[in-house]
DNA sequence: ATATGTCAATTGTCAGACAATTATTGGCCG
DNA sequence: CGGCCAATAATTGTCTGACAATTGACATAT
């Protein structure tokens, strides 16, 4: 009681301070000057023993370091002679990484990640149509034939799908929604895995929506590309959950 | 050249197979537990001195796998008597920080932060509209308030504007784009720090455009904050693009 | 009763050794 | 001279044991 009239009236000189751990230190260290530019991607981190003479921390310590800028993509490490860390930037993967972990353990609801596809999707098409080169257009074209062909065969079916929905993420050249696709695409994939959403009908309807999104590509015709787009993720997302309410 | 003839010809029986470290093994084996609701958050994980008996592994080994639950968020661990590792969920600060990684790290250019901003947040206001509740809305009146008030504190006020988005996106209450609304704006904030981007009259239209939104999400007219919204970040994007430009 | 010192349990750090992995080097044989 | 092969070296991976630092619980003295 005295106390807390006594936290109320006078306050504290001190915050809690914290002590970081040594390790800790040497990673924030060494990720600044990962990121700071001043070890480029490819170059090679001094080895363990090195590093231990330079920072006068044990062995420990550094491998401990070393360890969390792997996690977190910064570094990958080999053994072997000549072996050691390589800098390296840490990729759409890793961002991909820490969403799914995000998503399973907070058993986030499949309307939700199509919500977020229904925002993104539409929208990346049209930059597709903007942005995207010849080349990609080929690629893009070229799973379609796949897909065209996997028309009877489920699985094959469901894997190209997602290629080329990927395929046309890559093609709007910006890397942030290119990450944000790649992370909730696997999601949506596993949870559509579990319920079968495709009748053969259905299956012959993404196809014809894809080559018409296609076409407005090529044309370079955004605003096309983006309606289409819309109204093939939204009829997906309302099979998607009319399947979910008819099991719970 | 015997050998590339060999490979060409006679497909191997076996391809390269990676032998994996133990404390990865480890790593997987507590994050499958984890992630399988074995272990509850909140919970403890036993002492890395009972995980060393268990796993016959050494306590290097333990504790590195550890780390990189710690470092994925899975896991928290403090020193001390009756200390240990607790589970937990990894919470969108996890995303967000990886996205940071990923977003320095690539150089990635304001425009495509911006591009991602005008695919997601128009969506969220019209979620926002949908899904908010009273007191969401309360808070969300509340920093605006303040946000009426900073307009001659620019430090505040992009601060409180940021607040502000960020408050909006979590009325939304859909936990993805929250977590991918945390993650691009902390870049965009900081990128925007460094270009003067606001003058007194940008200020004040934006206090009106906050207004005009938030009175549309009050009346949960979906359709109408959405182009509110869009109409509010396209102008912030076209000014900020007209301040880049001037700046290559 | 309160304050203080002591103890116990846990993670953090250190030091040193050996095992596993991989590239290099040198020698041997054709 | 050239190619295979064994030895060697350099590096990370793992183990072991110890001690330091941190924190909570407890006993004890005033």
């Amino acid at each position: 009681m005295r106390d807390q009239a006594e936290e109320e009236t006078r306050k504290g000189i001190l915050e809690p301070i914290n002590v970081p751990k040594a390790s800790d230190v040497l990673a924030n260290r060494l990720r600044d000057l990962i990121l700071g530019g001043h070890i480029a991607p490819g170059e090679s981190l001094p080895t363990e023993r090195e590093l231990v003479q330079e920072s006068r921390l044990s062995r420990s310590s550094v491998r401990e370091a070393l360890r969390v800028l792997e996690v977190e993509g910064l570094i990958s490490t080999r053994p072997g002679r000549s072996g050691g860390s390589t800098v390296q930037l840490p990729g759409r993967g890793s961002v991909s990484r820490s969403m799914q972990l995000f998503v399973r353990s907070h058993a986030i609801r499949l309307e939700s990640l199509l919500e977020c596809r229904l925002a993104v999707e539409p929208f990346l098409a049209g930059l597709a149509a903007t942005n995207h080169t010849e080349k990609e257009l080929e690629e893009l074209g070229e799973i379609h034939e796949r897909f065209v062909l996997s028309v009877d065969n489920v699985a094959a079916y469901k894997r190209i799908n997602l290629d080329w929905h990927l395929a046309l993420a890559r093609a709007s050249r910006n890397e942030v929604l290119i990450a944000l696709m790649e992370a909730i695409s696997q999601p949506i994939f596993d949870a559509a895995g579990y319920q079968e959403v495709t009748t053969p009908e259905l299956r012959h309807a993404a196809v014809k929506a894809h080559a018409a999104i296609m076409s407005a590509v090529a044309r370079r015709d955004a605003e096309l590309a983006r309606t289409r787009m819309q109204k093939h993720i939204s009829a997906y997302a309302t099979i998607a959950r009319r399947e979910l309410m008819g099991r719970e």
